[in-house]
DNA sequence: TATTTATTATTACTAGGTAATAAGAATAGG
DNA sequence: CCTATTCTTATTACCTAGTAATAATAAATA
């Protein structure tokens, strides 16, 4: 019973599916059958083996896994998961070390991702329309690497009217790996 | 003529569903109804006369968002394009905001992109193996808006040993948006 | 009260599907 | 070569969450 041969273009019909799929989530069937030149029942044929939602709960898994961590801050700008946030005074978030994110020969994590995470948690500490960066000073203490995950902690230690400033501390375990000070001004905008 | 009793209601409602939807934006017609205590038209008119999209586009939208955000933070060693590289000494790169770089609300450029344009470039002046960022100072001057063009210019200003001192000034037309100093480390790396 | 505005109901239509069924095409085993 | 099985495709009825337009009703104002 030679099953290889008989499956064998089905399956790499349906690799190449979860390929496409993986590359860009927001395809219809209609553009799935185009792309791999099969007609629209077998796509959605394929999709049920695959066990491959439709089109609009594709989108809102990724939107919802995006918001449902920072469905408070009205705007998810962050980067990182929320491990505790308590707007005004404090907050931890995590950041896994992926592989997009290190440079590729040292697997050493690239500094932005460090400080975009200490800064977007600075800004959500803060509870207003919009929340802009003053300034930033940050020193890197010890490298980063792929798959460390990072623990961000942020306080708010200051405020001057509108303008906060906040003492951001990362560590991988228990090694600092980043210690910033961030100020960050608070503006109202009237008009949603 | 006294419009402003009349409308009391309708504009109270619309500022209600405002509200709601940026709690929450997947929220359907049918459920904002009964939140609202008004009948699904009504629902619909107000999202018309409001310019909110439907619960679809919406989710797409924070979908689309997210996924922008980890597609461009991931993308190459340099956050912009290079317009001139003279390794060890200056460089110069441009950065065109795109729509998932900005806060949705007010269009304004998420700090940590230009932030990210300034360290990879300081990074990318220092010719070694391995260049890691020891600290960074940054001074946000001015919002960055979407489909602003960024204009950084970076220079070694300053050298102990295996340390460097790089300045970073980045500009929009002729405006100043951001000024940094940032210390990088070459460090050379023998057998890991 | 007459008139304007706001609200609701109703209808026809759309995209992007699910689910089920039937029919045609391709392939393997005997 | 022919039959059985598996694939693929077509077709149909139905679904959700809408758009767009029209008409009818309710509420508020001058």
């Amino acid at each position: 019973m030679v099953v290889l041969k008989r499956n064998r273009q089905k399956l790499e019909r349906q690799q190449a599916m979860v390929s496409q799929l993986q590359e860009n989530p927001f395809l219809t069937d209609e553009e799935l059958a185009e792309l791999l030149f099969v007609s629209v029942p077998t796509v959605r044929l394929d999709r049920l083996e695959l066990g491959i939602p439709e089109l609009r709960v594709r989108t809102k898994d990724v939107a919802e896994q995006f918001y449902g961590q920072i469905r408070s801050l009205g705007a998810g700008e962050l980067i990182g998961d929320i491990l505790e946030l308590d707007v005004g005074k404090r907050g931890i978030t995590v950041l896994e070390v992926k592989k997009d994110m290190v440079f590729s020969k040292t697997k050493i994590l690239r500094g932005h991702y460090l400080f975009a995470q200490a800064n977007s948690l600075a800004v959500a500490l803060i509870n207003a329309d919009v929340v802009l960066t003053g300034s930033a000073s940050v020193r890197y203490l010890t490298p980063v690497f792929l798959k460390d995950k990072v623990v961000a902690h942020a306080e708010i230690v200051g405020q001057k009217g509108k303008s906060f400033v906040i003492k951001v501390n990362s560590k991988v375990g228990s090694e600092e790996v980043l210690r910033g000070r961030f100020t960050v001004v608070a503006k109202e905008m009237n008009g949603l």
